[in-house]
DNA sequence: ACAGTATGAGTGGTCTGACCACTTTCAAAT
DNA sequence: ATTTGAAAGTGGTCAGACCACTCATACTGT
């Protein structure tokens, strides 16, 4: 745990800098070069923080103009979140919840729609499922989450599981592989209760296993 | 459209290559001098993208090891991911059925909560709606956010409220009104179910009269 | 006096080559 | 046979150099 990351201490360097000095959204932030400098970081390495930013959508880049604060709304939405977790450890149940919400109703959000109804989805779904053993527990929440066609939903899951550490990490063992299929199931047949009641089983055992190796964070 | 954003088309470079060389997950890709090599790109610009792969978890990096496919392989997600974080032109749907996911899990939590079994909150609650002309939607839809008790959720439920313009506007009515109450009731009650399902029914009047005021946006 | 043009400073984008810190490997020393 | 340590390979960082682009300014020609 010696140095990692340390474009993420930028991203985090900069955002205070950010704070402090009052940037609005659509200003401008301090030139690369600049920036370097007063980091005391080189400007690869700073730009390599920027980009992280820019995937975020926290900033816009305009060549030979400069670096901007990102005047979209989201900004303030990945600000809050990040701060929110980054700063504030007590809140990890939280964020494990609301990550959660949002699973939740994503699946409820799948059994409801509609044109998803004869989907060819379900078999590849399932096929990879069964056969690749390299799909894990992050690949099958997440194509619940983008079946649910909430792309702002995908978002904030997506952020919420950027700062809330691994969330599901480990061996998928039988019995979870099982359950996986029970949801498809459920959800193939717009069964909202059962999907969800066995996503709730599903999640228990993810907290069980989580409690047994100690895993916290 | 000339050349914007190198770094992407490099992102879907190492992708083709991945397919086409049948890298699996968990192995390693080759050393960032080798692909920087083989895509004619600079190591630092083929670094920041691999930041950005790595920032959507689509790789590893190991100091002193190499560079690993993570454990998921679904590369068409890159795309979906990386556009849609880069231009967020998301839908007011989105938004509007994002803050339902938690005003609804906010009711569901509320109902769960064993700590709130006796409380006198319902009563001021109660007085409120029904004596306060000052007590609005906005009101009544926050006391039940910061009831839940999940700071983060809350925290969201603020912005969404922010980014979707004014969504609860306009004079309460009656039948609101009575809705409310029964939302109330149900949730003292711990009717799940019930509490849910008022509160369907008083978001689609909501809805009505927004049509009806043509209050878009 | 005006309109158009050229220049230069500043910016992000890219490339190169050089170190550093770390891991693995394997041959030499014990 | 075991230990040691030197070398090679890797990601991480840095500094400096161009390039391409934008903008503001000063300079032209009429």
């Amino acid at each position: 745990m010696s140095q990692p990351k340390r474009y993420l201490d930028i991203v985090k360097d900069i955002r205070d800098m950010i704070r402090q000095e009052r940037i609005k959204p659509g200003d401008r932030i301090p030139s690369e070069r600049e920036l370097a400098e007063r980091l005391q970081v080189g400007r690869s390495t700073l730009r390599e923080a920027l980009r992280s930013l820019e995937l975020l959508g926290l900033i816009e880049t305009r060549r030979g103009e400069g670096t901007f604060l990102s005047d979209h709304r989201n900004h303030s939405l990945v600000e809050v979140l990040s701060t929110f977790i980054l700063q504030d450890n007590q809140s990890h149940k939280d964020v494990r919840e609301t990550r959660m919400i949002h699973e939740i109703s994503a699946i409820k959000a799948i059994c409801r729609n509609e044109s998803l109804k004869e989907l060819l989805v379900w078999d590849s779904f399932r096929k990879r499922l069964a056969e690749d053993s390299g799909f894990q527990r992050e690949d099958f929440v997440r194509e619940l989450m983008i079946l649910s066609e909430n792309r702002l939903s995908l978002k904030i899951w997506f952020l919420l599981k950027q700062y809330s550490g691994k969330p599901y990490t480990g061996e998928v063992t039988l019995p979870e592989k099982e359950l996986m299929e029970e949801i498809l199931t459920a959800i193939e047949q717009r069964n909202e209760a059962e999907a969800v009641s066995k996503y709730a089983a599903w999640n228990e055992l993810l907290t069980k296993e989580r409690m047994r190796n100690g895993n916290d964070s």
